[in-house]
DNA sequence: GTCAGTCTACTTGCATACTAGTAGAAATTG
DNA sequence: CAATTTCTACTAGTATGCAAGTAGACTGAC
């Protein structure tokens, strides 16, 4: 596992929720793997009250499973979750897009075009590992436009599931048309084109369709047999 | 504060987490009361740590406010969070009963057929106030139907700010209505009409609207000024 | 009386000890 | 040797103590 160094005003609780699901993204806490209170505490240097906290917020969207008095483990691959994560995210964020266009201010039409410039810069620049922190970003300053952050904030927990599988698939070819669907949302946004801003978010988000069988042949041991 | 009894097999943290959960709902924890770690903890005979676990818990959906080394107090009545459960609710519930629609079998029809039924049953015999359980039990038939009980999950957690309002909302008015809207639903399921569903869906989500100033003129002191 | 400072009682965050229970190794018995 | 039993080392759940920090009451100086 790999640590991470801490952030100002972050307790000790916050930090073992932040390493260990970073870790359970990038794989440094691999599925299937075994995990124990103890041990992580040891290694973040803790004690097993803020690991076990974080270990059972984690728990709660079954990212990590919690057996009592015998193990906890990482959760293998389950595209089952994978699925729900992705309805989850389809749904609602194109019920957000929608009412983002229907109450867009100056100032959020501002923080989305910042975004995408950015975006379009890095994209031209070849800096796409760049894109990736903005595109997150960008989605995000929509359900805060909409003012849906608690939602979004319940969204990206459960979200953990397709965020290891992405990391999996590592095919960035999709960059180029994921900056051009950024751009003809904030462009619907501006019309106020409710309609028109579903339509492109339902194609962009169908992009992140992973190919399960794919991931499984690669990844072979991290799926249920 | 008034206690449940325990159930079988339920750890201390998850007797804690359902008692707090509803004396909140049930206004035995008012909003706007200040509550301490110890303090329940010594009301249910248990020790701080379940209970704290209980606390952070409902602390993640804004329910509970903690603010550190000072008080934990329940929120009060927040619209922003009320509103932002029931859109996640009405997007969410309407994509999946047209996915439930597409997907639907014999033993899915029963058991709604049964849960609808009672309800009937129920309706024509004055039992108002068993429909209430049934009503719960129906939507969340359609997640387990639709495979999204991750989500359905969730959601539940987010809308403890939408049942605590709607227990202070107490016209059953609706209810012949809302029994009515259910066979509807079923009735389209079994044709496989998924954008029936849904329109009947939406109209029977909407129903649930409480007006706002109503209650805050009846509950002012639960508001923030 | 008024203001400043101190002290007390309380809060949650974290550390640690103990309990109940599991799994697998080791020992014992046939 | 084989099967069974016991023991050991581990797990997570819970209890409790301490640390850090806050708020309000009390005390004392002016």
């Amino acid at each position: 596992m790999t640590l991470l160094e801490r952030l100002p005003q972050e307790t000790d609780r916050m930090y073992a929720l932040r390493t260990i699901r970073e870790n359970i993204i990038d794989l440094g806490l691999a599925p299937g793997s075994q995990i124990s209170e103890n041990e992580l505490a040891a290694q973040m240097g803790l004690s097993r009250t803020p690991v076990r906290e974080a270990i059972m917020e984690l728990a709660r969207v079954k990212i990590i499973q919690v057996v009592p008095q015998k193990r906890s483990t990482v959760a293998m691959i389950d595209y089952d979750m994978v699925e729900q994560a992705q309805f989850m995210r389809y749904t609602l964020e194109c019920a957000v897009v929608e009412l983002v266009c229907r109450m867009i201010t100056p100032e959020g039409v501002l923080r989305l075009e910042e975004n995408v410039h950015l975006q379009q810069f890095y994209m031209q620049n070849g800096y796409y590992e760049n894109i990736r922190g903005l595109d997150d970003k960008f989605h995000e300053t929509l359900f805060e436009l909409a003012q849906k952050m608690q939602i979004y904030t319940l969204m990206q927990n459960l979200l953990i599931h397709f965020d290891r599988v992405r990391r999996m698939s590592l095919d960035s070819v999709k960059d180029l048309k994921i900056v051009q669907d950024h751009a003809l949302i904030l462009d619907a946004i501006k019309r106020g084109d409710a309609a028109g801003a579903r339509t492109i978010m339902q194609t962009h988000l169908t992009r992140y369709r992973f190919d399960e069988s794919a991931i499984r042949e690669k990844y072979p041991q991290y799926f249920e047999k």
